[in-house]
DNA sequence: TGGGTAAACGTACTGTAGGTACGTATGCGC
DNA sequence: GCGCATACGTACCTACAGTACGTTTACCCA
């Protein structure tokens, strides 16, 4: 007899079909990134995954693909998170603070991913933290240039400006998520008011 | 005959005084982010300095602190260069698109000095975003606040409102670092136009 | 003037984590 | 029932952060 301490076994599993596939993997990985914060080494994870590190890299490929991963995950929940925050609103200041505030609060629902997808160590960190950005960025970026085509102003404005708004939403996070006295309703309608009406609000007259 | 390869010996020096001393460390570190990327190890860092990894230690303590020095170094070149733009100016749309550009022309002037301190690896990667963007933010906080005072609005605002404005300007710094079609003085109006105005640009009448 | 002490520094080590070469166990087709 | 491809674990290499310790030198006091 030979078992393995693991339930995991060496050899071709029957059915042609691996046992530990890409999305088990990244599971595995979310909830060592929950528990062990953004510091949790790829062996931890393979672990957690109950399986061993050679397999963390044919499913996933390293630790920069492994954050890119991620990545794309929580950028896709706070996709889907807004897009049914602002479903049927008007575009305009109410569906602006929406907008923020359903960021926000996914952020803080998934608090050490973004901590590990924004700051994590990597090898090459600053293009990790604009892979994150560009793909809440695109679809923000063409809402943005068609609303501003609709209201008869330049489009070309869009892409720099939605990755203005995605890297204020992402250290205003990462600045709310370490002390926080505010709601996330709170911060999402200060911001809203900056977006919205810029820092050219009238004097009193 | 016993000489050591680098100018460098071993042995206490002559008046009491250290041969390398904590700035010719950061120094060195610039150059050899400069030369080699922000990836640079300690051990490359020591090199160039002309002294061993325990100096490092001794004068900066880790990786973690020589990051935050070379934060503040950096932050500090912002600031000064934003001061001296704005220096005079009134405030307003102008001196907010002069603000902007002072700041991505000192990035651009400083690329991987950036690149280093807002992504370079280390333990605690967020809180490090936080330490450089604290440091550009506290002045703008000190501004911002003081200006919604005078123009009768509430000051509550201004510390996010900072991080906000420095969060915008961190990511579009990384993202136009990264592609640039754009000169400084072009992003920084397309900035300064979201900024200053806001999203609610009424629809052409 | 000489010996003891403290300062400064290099040498050499440890630990850890990312990444990889290789062997081995199993299922499938002929 | 025998090759062959597949899937995986074992064991390793490498690089780097961080540290213990020994050695060289200056300073100071007898």
């Amino acid at each position: 007899m030979v078992t393995v301490s693991s339930g995991r076994r060496p050899g071709r599993p029957a059915g042609g079909k691996q046992v530990v596939d890409r999305e088990l993997v990244l599971d595995a990985a979310e909830r060592s990134i929950r528990r062990d914060g953004p510091l949790v080494s790829l062996e931890a994870i393979a672990l957690e995954a109950g399986v061993t590190k050679p397999v963390i890299y044919a499913r996933i490929g390293g630790r920069t693909e492994l954050s890119n991963a991620l990545s794309a995950r929580l950028a896709d929940r706070i996709v889907q998170s807004v897009l049914s925050a602002i479903a049927g609103q008007p575009v305009g200041r109410s569906a602006l603070g929406l907008f923020l505030a359903a960021n926000l609060e996914t952020v803080a629902a998934n608090r050490e991913l973004f901590l590990y997808v924004t700051g994590g160590s990597s090898d090459d960190s600053p293009q990790r933290s604009l892979y994150l950005a560009s793909q809440s960025a695109a679809p923000l970026a063409a809402q943005l240039s068609q609303w501003r085509t609709a209201t008869g102003h330049d489009p070309a404005v869009a892409e720099a400006w939605s990755y203005a708004i995605i890297g204020m939403l992402q250290l205003t996070s990462l600045w709310w998520l370490n002390q926080v006295e505010l709601t996330a309703h709170g911060l999402a309608e200060q911001l809203a008011e900056l977006l919205w009406s810029g820092l050219r609000t009238p004097p009193i007259a």
